[in-house]
DNA sequence: GAGTTGACATCTC
DNA sequence: AGAGATGCCAACT
């Protein structure tokens, strides 16, 4: 491995830090590494994840709160059934109270 | 080795 | 304020 991707260890590590029934965007978890700018990165991070621990995932969404990667799931609603399981409410692939249940680890983890 | 893609975000018009 | 274009950095082809 010449590419060391400390970086996405750290996303997987912050992912799996997600508390239950709360969701966070990328650029959270992009920015809480200091990479503001790398936000597809986490993305990236969440492709792999697909052969990695138990990341959470389904918690990960973009900063409109939108389950953009449902499509990267095994099924179609998958991903938004995760989230009903926890509390989440989900509208149109869209996380309700986006806000309230936004878990920014810059803040709530620091 | 070079070009394109990508689970986003931010700036500009 | 809404829509379009650009930037990021790593992986994939």
């Amino acid at each position: 491995m010449s590419t060391a991707p400390n970086f996405f260890e750290s996303v997987y590590e912050v992912a799996a830090l997600i508390p239950y029934g709360r969701v966070t965007s990328y650029g959270a978890i992009a920015r809480y590494l200091s990479a503001p700018r790398s936000a597809r990165m986490v993305g990236w991070a969440m492709n792999n994840c697909n052969g990695r621990e138990d990341i959470p995932a389904h918690r990960v969404v973009n900063r409109k709160g939108m389950l953009t990667g449902k499509f990267h799931f095994e099924g179609t609603n998958l991903m938004q059934q995760l989230l009903e399981a926890e509390g989440i409410k989900v509208k149109d692939n869209q996380i309700v109270d986006f806000e309230t249940l936004f878990w920014d680890p810059s803040k709530e983890l620091l």
